[in-house]
DNA sequence: AAATAATGGTTACGTTTGCAACCATATCGT
DNA sequence: ACGATATGGTTGCAAACGTAACCATTATTT
């Protein structure tokens, strides 16, 4: 019999997917509270702060944001005068973004923030839930890497 | 100094969100092209027909969804004729949600495609991958049981 | 050197989301 | 018994999202 007991509750995608949220929900309110950021904005003063100067492209590609999503945070930090864009010069398509004096200051200030959360991370789960946690996700990331790209699977790359 | 490195690669948040989103997205594929259902729609499915008779607030408590997303869902469902309601006669505030028949063939049909979904991941995984996952998200899940509720912390709760 | 395709990035649009306000009923305090 | 408060559930609204269409520019084909 095919019909029987499935329980949510054991379900991968769903327990992944609970899991993500309470833990990123969580984060989400510390910067989302003191700086007014989305997840988007942070994801992208991450991408930039640690990598200096990139393209939006490259940024959604480092943080696995769908390009809009980035043309967005971007379009936010910007007006917030946290990047600035300049123009690549030999190919006019191409904008290089940076973090502005303030940006940077801005992105040092989250990163210890985040420092501090994985620390309280750490703490509540364990050393051992953070090992396996670790290791599974690691497992998943080296499917993803090999099934093509980050994630969005870009609707172009067909 | 502070400032240094952050890689985002290693930000529990940000991994845990990209393998949640990237398992998730590829089930949600499935079924959202079998069925024209959404993910709030699948849950609110598996756990009546789990669990059989049960209130809206118990699929929001049973499932972790908001009183909103479980409330649309159950419009859709009972739109779609795979669900009914029925007055619960000491309270009247109380609806008790219940399968039909097309619902519960549904149901067994999707449970049959969940647990493909689940050995394909097996595979995917790796033996040692999914136990560390499941191990890893298993603190996790401890924590949020202790911390209150589900996770949409209800902004009634408070 | 055109015509065609591809690329970086933005924008318009319909959908989904979360929050707050709300309705109806039920419970509690007094 | 009566007003305040709480509860199950729905709805209005504004923000966030993904898709597809689009603009400008660069590569490729012929």
């Amino acid at each position: 019999m095919t019909t029987d007991s499935f329980a949510l509750e054991q379900f991968l995608p769903y327990r992944l997917n609970r899991a993500a949220e309470f833990v990123g929900l969580r984060f989400a309110a510390h910067y989302k509270a003191k700086y007014g950021m989305t997840r988007p904005e942070w994801r992208t003063l991450a991408a930039l702060g640690s990598s200096g100067r990139m393209t939006s492209k490259a940024v959604g590609s480092h943080s696995s944001m769908h390009k809009t999503k980035v043309s967005r945070a971007v379009f936010a930090l910007e007006q917030r005068r946290w990047l600035k864009r300049s123009q690549d010069d030999a190919d006019r398509r191409v904008e290089h973004l940076e973090l502005t004096a303030a940006g940077q200051q801005a992105y040092r200030e989250l990163i210890e923030l985040a420092r501090r959360y994985q620390t309280e991370l750490e703490a509540e789960f364990g050393e051992s839930g953070i090992e396996a946690l670790s290791n599974g996700l690691a497992a998943i990331e080296q499917v993803i890497r090999r099934s093509g790209k980050g994630k969005p699977s870009e609707p172009d790359d067909l």
